[in-house]
DNA sequence: TTTCCCTTCACGG
DNA sequence: CTAACGCCGTGAAGGGAAA
């Protein structure tokens, strides 16, 4: 049995831009792509609560966002400040916990089971860095206590924004009972669609969920299938990661138009592989691959990849070994929406 | 036979 | 045109090639 506090900053960017510009509160904010009059082709990033109540969601198209809410304050996504904001963030938790996974530059994982010893101990915990990051950064988060990093996880869903839950291992099972199959972690849209059809129910909770058999769901689902089944019972033994290793670093581009003009097309590729390798340099990574992805007019989607000895390549050599996979995707006779650029890494 | 490579799929923030 | 849909990164499946 673990203590887990998950720690989550509320609406992060669209609650950073109101900080920095008080008089967009009470006002929906969406952080994101440019709407064009409802034209742009991007999505929803954050938005804040009084965005929400038009049913604006991040994720969503941000055409559609600009559909239920045309009024509302549209701001592009700030990532290099978020970024500083989120560092100094990171700094109060960091203080507070030795075992601590950054899951992305608003969430984290930390292991307090020696530390706190207890629930209690741990809801205190989780309430001081709620305040130390408030004092430092007036800013909100939401905590979740739970006896492992999924049900951490579900409480501090539970308790949003600004909030803070505990769930106790006496209290799991019961809470979980009545929850849509979607709150697991891993279970997405499709999952849950395929869990559906395989009980032929319309809706499914996850005491129903847990009539499928473990292997059953293994036959569905492969090895993910066994982690559902025992995390329908409320047990995940994923441990906290501190130091994750970094596998690929890449960048893509969506044009404005889709496209077949191939010096547009090379401009944009040459800078994603310009901008692709400063990341890897800047992270001193090595090379051992690449992958270049398309995808056309009509959403097909594909990639290409090669995998070479590991060291140390220029832009020059990046270009030669990848641009025979881009040629590839040329040669089909079809408008071009997005090129992507990845490169496959190793920590040296 | 095992391991590695390539491609796709699904997911999460 | 009743769907619209970015950018980044991970893990796993499944088929095939290489060692």
């Amino acid at each position: 049995m673990s203590i887990i506090i998950h720690i989550d900053m509320d609406y992060f960017f669209a609650q950073v831009e109101e900080r920095e510009n008080p008089r967009f509160k009470d006002k929906p904010v969406v952080v994101g792509a440019d709407p064009k009059e409802g034209k742009g082709r991007g999505v929803v990033s954050t938005c804040n609560y009084e965005a929400r109540k038009y049913g604006v969601k991040s994720g969503m198209p941000i055409s559609k966002s600009y559909q239920l809410a045309p009024h509302a304050i549209f701001l592009p996504v700030n990532m290099n400040f978020y970024k500083k904001v989120s560092a100094s963030v990171f700094k109060v938790i960091e203080g507070c916990a030795k075992r601590m996974e950054k899951v992305s530059l608003d969430e984290a994982y930390l292991d307090v089971t020696k530390e706190a010893g207890s629930f209690k101990k741990a809801k205190e915990k989780a309430l001081k860095i709620k305040e130390g990051i408030f004092k430092k950064e007036n800013l909100t988060c939401t905590a979740g206590v739970g006896e492992n990093k999924m049900m951490a996880k579900i409480a501090c869903e539970l308790a949003k924004p600004n909030g803070l839950k505990v769930i106790l291992p006496s209290e799991t099972n019961k809470i979980l009972s009545s929850m849509d199959v979607a709150v697991i972690p891993g279970i997405g849209p499709r999952t849950k669609e395929k869990i559906k059809n395989y009980l032929k129910e319309k809706e499914v909770k996850i005491k129903d969920a847990k009539r499928i058999k473990k292997s059953e769901l293994e036959n569905l689902f492969g090895k993910r299938g066994k982690d559902f089944f025992y995390k329908f019972r409320g047990k995940d033994d994923s441990p906290v990661v501190e130091n994750r290793e970094t596998k690929s670093v890449g960048r893509e581009h969506t044009f404005a138009e889709d496209t077949k003009d191939a010096e547009k097309i090379m401009k944009t590729y040459k800078k994603l592989i310009t901008s692709t390798l400063l990341s890897v340099r800047r992270k001193k990574l090595k090379i051992k691959g690449v992958v270049v992805t398309c995808r056309f007019e009509d959403f097909d989607t594909h990639t290409k990849q090669v995998s070479f000895k590991v060291g140390d390549y220029s832009e020059e050599d990046l270009y030669k070994k990848s641009l025979p996979l881009l040629l590839g995707f040329l040669m089909k006779n079809k408008k071009i929406r997005l090129i992507g650029f990845r490169s496959l890494v190793v920590e040296s």
